[in-house]
RNA sequence: GGGCUGGUAGUUCAGCGGUAGUAAUACUCGCUUCGCAAGCGAGAGGUCGCGGGUUCAAAUCCCGCCCAGUCCA
């Protein structure tokens, strides 16, 4: 058995207790046995089976009075819980900011839990709510377009309620469900069945009431009444009701189409249709598409359920699934593209690191289907259309419409570049003609994308091998282990350290009690320095006549390095802090706010810090950017920062509920990551930038001064660095830079003024010059040439040409030489060449001469060997070298004797 | 976050210690043609991404950096 099956066989022991609601009492709810499954259920009516045991109902004959699309079914829902008192909230970002360990909000109850200290806690802005949650879960991909009912993202209907004196527990809140599906939608009451369930989430679960209309599950009602693990648990201080409800389904059990795509993608599917030419008024495909929906958790593989289907259409398998294909296509290029507005629209860029490469993976799948039917539509045009139909509920899709429709243009022509550079591949490996080896094939799929599937296509390989991906599943499996720092130890029972710095910033000397000395750590009962944290570096100064180099924190507790270990706990210390250094790091630290600000204004709304680091001399920002940055933006960028610094906006810092803060600034707040605590401390750059940080702050952007970029380098894909200076390390900067402009002017004697043309000048010579040598060389060869066989040595039949060359190098000589030989058969050229450091030899050995047994090589090797160096080559050219300078008249006298031999 | 791959003529690539490729394509000129398409002939085109190191010698081997692509979580 399952954790799951375990716990829910231990809540449906006391039903009673946990199960049996209010409403269950007064309408007269049954609890029964499934006969096919082991499950616990209550109706009204008799039946023997489970909602999970049994097929869908609806198709075609939808049990509601109302008929509503995905938009208007959403806006009866809200009506009805409004109506009953509940506040309507705004979704939370599809892109998980507050939670670390979650890319994407996967569910509605995700917007309301923050992890503090290692354990989740549930916050409610208002007491009770509904909240439509757009969440994007990846994890059934293959599924969608295909079953009727899958999506990458799906709008669950949160109805979250503390179980206190605005709020409610399980009684009301099945009451409330009750009442939304009967009144709100119109079911009858004989039609609703709740199945007994629970729910294990992230450090709290609870036992569940899942309630289905003719077989489909339309909602969750979890009662999260513990927190911990089943194993080892409590009661919560305050239980929370999280009842989640598929949106998609609920406008689907209205409809009784044969997908829900149908109804929840509003026109688009028809629009769409329309563009290509596809009718989807066909009465086979929506028995098809019926048989889909039903059956899939019956039967599991779609595959499978494909030839259930073809049978019982009475269809060749193949014919139905060309018939089928294009509506899929259709269907899943609507999801994916609301997947990819909705993330887009919160920031996050596709790209191939974190959660980017999931957005990734599915706009190339959809770009991929629709090239591969031949479909004439830009992903940017059916995003239109979803965001005419989506803005009424939520409008700010409209608003990021030409951000979302930009990213996507630019991934549209990255995916194809990227497909072409498969293609180019591809054929290189045909011409190739040698079948790639396994090894190859993974090395192709990891490194280049290339899949086995689209060598196939490309007639390159005839099969995939049969184990490829189980293979390459193998090869990931090891998992890279996480380093953690050693914590320090021994400070447990120390009292958090009252930090002096939020209380006055331009604290810099202080009295304080030597708590405890830990090693060469100490522990104070109050602070003026700041540790390390953020990405901001530690104030550094002196406790007692000592300095303090280094300053980290731990949990509340700030520790202080210092060298001198004669100080002793209890005693009365004068502390100050390095107020220059302070102060560089301060600025560095606003400059970082003002300068992502100033990035996102100049780039666009995807602009997110994904990290930063500010130390006294330099700091460095990381945003979220799709592609390089180019000269123009930088500049852009550097005179929108240094406009909010000529501005000299206030810089305000007060501390907010966590809450309060959300609902008034947004989750842009949280450019620095997710801060786990219940009052978070809000830095104002007033009109300009709001962040959560614990940093210290000028006062005023006008002290920062000049801020100035020195680098931008792209350090992955979708992130950009920006290395910059601010203050007077900006300053300094500068100055050094118009030293090494002077230094450069001074070398080509040249003026500021006219630098770069004297520059141009100075490299079109060098070019001119070195083509001039090339070409009058050749042209004087035949002379050259002439004076060399003059000045050759007869040795019997061969002649010998040696000189000691200083001034031209060897590629004259190659040159030379090679056309020597070509004139004079018998020649023998021999050259060295004194280099800057060491002799380089060049040997030729004409036709004749090699009749002779003379190998160019060989004596190369020789004369190199006796100056203390090595060479080669073959009979006709050889070449070589050494380093013994001294040794060049022996050596000379050498090549005689040697060919002599 | 963890890997992998590539950067050589305008472009696509070959070469992978010993003179940069009769490479493909585009380009220029000539020939054939009324013209186009095409063909034939000739020519031009290169700081082998940048910086170090090893070596007599590096496009080639090693290290660092830059740029691009790609897989996995």
């Amino acid at each position: 058995m399952t954790e799951k099956d375990e716990l829910v066989a231990r809540f449906s022991s006391e039903p009673d207790k946990y199960y049996k609601v209010e409403l269950f009492d007064r309408l007269g709810f049954e609890r029964k046995k499934c006969s096919n499954c082991w499950r616990y259920f209550w109706a009204l009516v008799n039946r023997e089976r489970c909602p999970n045991c049994e097929s869908y109902g609806f198709i075609g004959k939808p049990p509601t009075n109302k008929r509503l699309d995905y938009v208007n079914t959403w806006k009866e829902i809200e009506k009805f819980f409004t109506k009953n008192n509940h506040t309507s909230i705004k979704r939370y970002p599809v892109v998980c900011r507050w939670r670390e360990d979650l890319f994407f909000t996967v569910a509605s109850i995700v917007d309301f839990q923050r992890v503090i200290g290692g354990k989740v806690v549930f916050e409610l802005p208002t007491n009770p709510l509904i909240v439509p949650q757009m969440c994007l879960r990846f994890n059934d991909i293959e599924n969608v377009g295909v079953s009727g009912k899958h999506y990458t993202s799906f709008c669950m209907i949160g109805q979250h309620s503390f179980a206190n004196e605005q709020g409610y527990w399980k009684d009301r809140c099945i009451e409330l469900d009750y009442g939304m599906l009967t009144e709100g939608l119109g079911i009858n009451k004989e039609e609703i069945t709740f199945v007994e369930d629970v729910w294990l989430g992230y450090g709290a679960f609870g036992y569940s009431l899942e309630y289905f209309v003719r077989g489909l599950e339309l909602g969750n009602a979890v009662f999260t009444e513990f927190e911990g693990t089943p194993k080892n648990h409590r009661v919560m201080k305050e239980k929370i009701i999280d009842m989640g409800a598929g949106l998609e389904r609920f406008s689907w059990i209205t409809m009784g189409t044969p997908t829900s795509y149908d109804c929840c993608f509003g026109p688009i599917i028809k629009e769409l249709g329309e563009k290509i030419g596809l009718n989807f008024d066909n009465e086979i495909l929506s028995k098809y598409f019926t048989i889909m929906s039903n059956k899939l958790e019956e039967i599991g593989s779609t595959k499978e359920l494909k030839t259930i289907a073809a049978k019982e259409l009475k269809l060749d398998y193949e014919k139905l699934e060309k018939m089928v294909m294009p509506i899929e296509a259709v269907y899943t290029i609507a999801d994916h593209t609301r997947t990819l507005l909705f993330a887009i629209s919160d920031g996050a860029l596709p790209s191939n690191v974190g959660g980017g490469y999931n957005l990734r993976v599915i706009l190339r799948r959809a770009l991929a289907t629709l090239h591969r039917l031949g479909w004439n539509i830009k992903l940017e045009d059916v995003a239109d259309m979803l965001i005419n139909y989506l803005k009424t509920i939520y409008p700010e899709l409209e608003e990021h419409r030409d951000e979302i429709k930009t990213i996507l243009g630019i991934e549209t022509n990255r995916y194809h570049e990227s497909t072409e550079r498969m293609k180019r591949i591809a054929n290189n490996l045909v011409k190739g003609k040698k079948q790639p080896s396994n090894e190859e094939l993974i090395k192709l799929y990891e490194s280049d994308g290339i899949t086995p599937d689209f060598l196939k296509e490309q007639c390159v390989i005839s099969n995939i091998p049969p184990n490829f991906y189980a293979e390459l599943a193998v090869l990931h499996n090891e998992q890279a282990l996480q380093k953690a720092l050693k914590p320090i130890t021994g400070i447990d029972s120390v009292e958090p350290t009252k930090l002096l710095f939020y209380e006055d910033q331009n604290i810099t000397d202080f009295e304080a009690k030597i708590v405890k000395i830990i090693g060469k750590y100490i522990v104070l009962d109050k602070t003026a320095f700041y540790a390390r944290g953020g990405g901001q570096e530690p104030d550094h100064g002196m406790i007692a006549n000592t300095a303090v180099n280094d300053v980290v924190k731990q949990g509340n507790v700030v520790l202080h390095e210092i060298m001198n270990e004669t100080l002793k706990e209890g005693s009365i210390v004068k502390c100050a802090i390095d107020p220059i250094r302070r102060g560089l790091i301060m600025r560095h630290h606003t400059a970082t706010h003002v300068l992502n600000s100033a990035a996102r204004n100049a780039l666009g709304s995807w602009v997110w810090q994904h990290s930063a680091f500010k130390d006294y001399d330099s700091a460095r920002l990381d945003i979220t950017h799709h592609s390089s940055l180019t000269r123009d933006d930088i500049m852009k960028i550097e005179k929108f920062a240094n406009k909010a610094i000529q501005e000299n906006l206030p810089v305000v810092i007060k501390t907010l509920d966590r809450n309060q803060a959300e609902q008034l600034y947004g989750f842009r707040i949280y450019q620095g990551g997710y801060v786990p605590n219940s009052e978070i401390r809000i830095v104002n750059i007033e009109g300009w930038d709001i962040e959560a940080c614990a940093g210290t702050h000028v006062t005023r952007t006008g002290e920062i001064g000049m801020l100035k970029i020195i680098k931008a380098e792209r350090i992955q894909d979708g992130v950009v660095r920006l290395e910059f200076v601010a203050g007077q390390a900006a300053l300094e900067y500068i100055q050094k830079q118009e030293e090494q402009l002077n230094e450069i002017v001074r070398t080509l004697g040249s003026s500021k003024e006219k630098l770069i043309e004297s520059f141009q000048n100075t490299m079109k010579d060098t070019d001119e010059t070195r083509k001039k040598l090339k070409t009058t060389v050749k042209k004087f060869a035949p002379l050259i040439v002439n004076d060399v066989i003059q000045k050759t040595k007869h040795i019997g039949k061969i002649k010998l040409f040696t000189v000691y060359e200083k001034e031209l190098d060897e590629e004259y000589h190659i040159v030379i030489g090679e056309q020597a030989i070509d004139i004079e058969p018998s020649l023998i050229y021999c050259s060295l060449i004194a280099k800057e450091q060491g002799i380089r030899v060049i040997v030729f050995v004409g036709e004749g001469a090699r009749n002779n047994g003379i190998k160019a090589g060989v004596i190369a090797k020789q004369i190199a060997n006796t100056i203390d160096g090595s060479g080669g080559g073959d009979d006709r050219f050889g070449q070589g070298g050494g380093k013994s300078v001294e040794r060049i008249k022996n050596v000379l006298l050498k090549i005689e004797e040697f060919v002599r031999k």
